[in-house]
DNA sequence: GCTAAAACATACGGTAGCGTATTGACATTC
DNA sequence: GAATGTCAATACGCTACCGTATGTTTTAGC
């Protein structure tokens, strides 16, 4: 069986990579926050020891480098993904955004995610510049939309804004909303 | 010198009352979050050892819920004042809620102490509890002045909903925003 | 000024986590 | 099949913090 490429180890793959750690590290952070990211609890969690750990990362500071690195790429990427996802007209891009943190489709809680790397960057300066730098950027898509539906510069500027404030308000307030009002609520803010 | 009432010890009082550590502790909650108030360190910057913390309080449990159990009450009192606060028009009354944030004369941020609340009602559901009675309580007075304004019940319930959502989601984007946008945003919620 | 309570200090045992050093088990390559 | 590289286990020292137990000092009442 020379036909190797066991890309997938299927349930639990005796040796660990690097994105294995990243993997339950992001896990632990939206679930609990980045003070519950431990090395040793990982290690149990993942039925190693942290012998592992130090072989992968330099130590716990370089494994939170990591995580906002790649979550950084991921949403900026993602928006990429949305602007080259064709066959959506502005206001149908919009509404997907807007509806993402009500959907479950996400890995389980990108949402929750979010929200944990935000609280993160209260108590740490170089998140918080990733944090802006990615506001900034949907920020500016939202603009585009709105500009490509005929509003002015001006005008497409402050309603990206109070769309995307109305968003994250949403998530922030982490109710379970019925979608109806959701949608009646995205509807006004054009 | 007999004429004692020392109601305040200026600078820094000999003796400290459980008060100054809820003070010093939600300063730290505001700060860097539930998990950086511990007691040890709270004692250092207290000026004293555990000792007296362990007088005051049964054990960091008893403090952390002392926190939010304060927190509930000021921020259910505060919206009453601003009820009673004669003299303002609906419209003024939510500006004034709407400006919360932005507005400085808050004691060092409370818009901040409010994040780390919120944050840490993500991994502790009896946090999220109190969270939850707290906007519920801000959006009917936010409907309330609504209706006042004219709205039927279901439009001033919808408008509250985007009037709150905004007003979370320029807190938490936690940038210093220029307050004419902001203004101009808030003018665009009725 | 003696006493009891209040406010704090000191000292202790215990746990959890970080990081390092050393060694061990496979696997690959030659 | 011996060397090398990869991944992980074990053992260690260290620090931070919790909570308790037990002094010690300050304050107030009489």
């Amino acid at each position: 069986m020379s036909l190797a490429k066991s890309s997938e180890p299927a349930t639990s793959s005796p040796r660990l990579t690097a994105e294995d750690w990243l993997d339950k590290a992001e896990t632990e952070l939206a679930k609990n926050g980045i003070t519950a990211v431990r090395v040793e609890p990982l290690a149990k969690k993942l039925n190693v020891t942290k012998g592992s750990f130090y072989w992968h990362y330099k130590g716990r500071g370089d494994l939170l480098a990591q995580i906002i690195q790649r979550w950084r790429n991921r949403s900026t990427s993602a928006i990429i993904e949305r602007l080259s996802g064709a066959s959506l007209s502005p206001k149908e891009r919009l509404k997907e955004l807007f509806l993402l943190p009500a959907k479950r489709n996400q890995k389980a809680g990108a949402a929750a995610l979010e929200q944990a790397i935000r609280n993160w960057a209260q108590h740490d300066k170089s998140v918080k510049e990733v944090i802006d730098e990615v506001d900034s950027h949907r920020l500016a898509f939202i603009a585009g939309n709105f500009k490509a539906l005929g509003n002015d510069d001006d005008e497409a500027e402050l309603k990206a804004m109070r769309f995307y404030c109305a968003m994250q308000g949403i998530a922030v307030l982490g109710k379970p909303q019925d979608s109806q009002k959701i949608n009646r609520i995205f509807d006004s803010l054009f």
